[in-house]
DNA sequence: GAGTGGTCTAGACCACGGA
DNA sequence: CCGTGGTCTAGACCACTCA
């Protein structure tokens, strides 16, 4: 079990806050060789660490120390940027991708509309201090938002909802679940095949319960940590 | 990337139903050759799967077909017999441990007490259809619970409360993140080091606001989805 | 006791990132 | 273009599970 000894001491300089976040560790070579290893058990070593949520990888570009998570109220409306910036964390969100399309599998079931319904499905990636963390897929009804591709889609959904089309988010359906980066997603987020991340679907409703829209988000399980309060009434 | 492929074709195999939930993958060395390639590149697939949730490792065992996920509701303070019978499961729960012991560090944070407090430790393990899926950690301050350790520990330690105590729980702190089974976590639900999984830390309050207890649940990350429905007032 | 999974070695080739 | 990480091979030994 030598590897969760390399594990140790590697965490070790972590702790000793001699790496800073987002840092790059060494080459799996010369990490090897200072271990008196191979890179086939530096990289178990690596990746209990990246599990762990210590370490991230980006493909082919090597492995960084991880910065504290996001904290993510799912009570709470703020936007991606209300939340990174309340948090002293510099967020941004890149459009991967806009189209108006008929309805597809995935979003019959999140949206419960009828098969050829159209909708607007968007793409987009948050980052942090420029670090891609997260993959999300909007699903919107455009009966509600005629020429919402024409809006300025990398602020906040939910506030041109609110300032183009006054409409207002009154409670959203969450699932989380834990999984893995594949494929688009993956690379969108620089991301390896199955590097571990947080699935979580939201489905906005307004005050008659009707389903406004809804999303998938996949974030860097390093990335994210949710923390909610919930009371009886 | 063969060990794509190959994780295709295993999730075929399940995908078809012909393997139920549960059941046991062939040997790794039999499921190497089947596809013509080496043992690493063939574990390399079955982690991927693993990553997904769709198959699961016990140590030293080898690989199992996941069951589907059991539905988790913070919201609401169905125990976890309910829960999971509820969604015709089969819940059991095992004590490994439980002790009255002056307060540590991970309590003190949990609970905001005096350091020298004393606190009842509990620590059990959660299984459904036998599988543990599930380790938990409860932190309960002695004050309110005078010989809380007589009781019937393998029972809901919230109807404890609410029977013996007349304590009743009014609201949760949760705090949901994405980590691994180390040590002894790890063996006691018969997984190896670094299995990916969720954390769930859970503060209880009355209806002052004070705490009740605190918990550190780990769940083996494809026996979980957390599902629940916010609303503003 | 046979066979299993866990761990490890010592290489190799390739495609890509970054200079 | 060099070095990197991603992928893969073909073995090995051990401790453990299970029949």
């Amino acid at each position: 079990m030598q590897y969760i000894k390399i594990k140790e001491l590697i965490a070790e300089q972590i702790d000793s806050g001699m790496l800073t976040p987002q840092q790059k560790l060494p080459s799996e070579r010369q990490l090897a060789e200072s271990f008196n290893t191979t890179r086939v058990t530096l990289r178990e070593a690596l990746s209990l660490l990246e599990s762990e949520g210590r370490v991230y990888r980006e493909d082919r570009r090597g492995w960084f120390i991880s910065p504290l998570p996001l904290r993510y109220d799912p009570a709470c409306s703020a936007s991606f940027f209300e939340l990174s910036s309340s948090q002293n964390r510099n967020g941004s969100i890149e459009v991967i991708s806009a189209e108006n399309k008929l309805i597809n599998k995935t979003a019959v079931e999140l949206l419960s509309l009828k098969p050829f319904s159209e909708i607007y499905q968007i793409e987009r990636v948050r980052c942090l201090e420029g670090r891609p963390v997260s993959y999300v897929t909007h699903y919107i009804p455009t009966k509600s938002f005629s020429n919402l591709l024409d809006a300025d889609l990398t602020s906040s959904l939910k506030s041109i909802y609110r300032e183009q089309y006054g409409v207002l988010c009154h409670g959203t359906h969450f699932k989380l679940s834990s999984g893995s980066l594949l494929g688009m997603v993956a690379s969108a987020l620089r991301a390896t095949e199955g590097t571990p991340a947080l699935a979580i679907e939201r489905r906005n409703v307004d005050s008659n319960g009707e389903i406004i829209d809804a999303s998938i988000e996949f974030w860097r399980h390093d990335a994210i940590s949710v923390e909610s309060f919930f009371s009886k009434n």
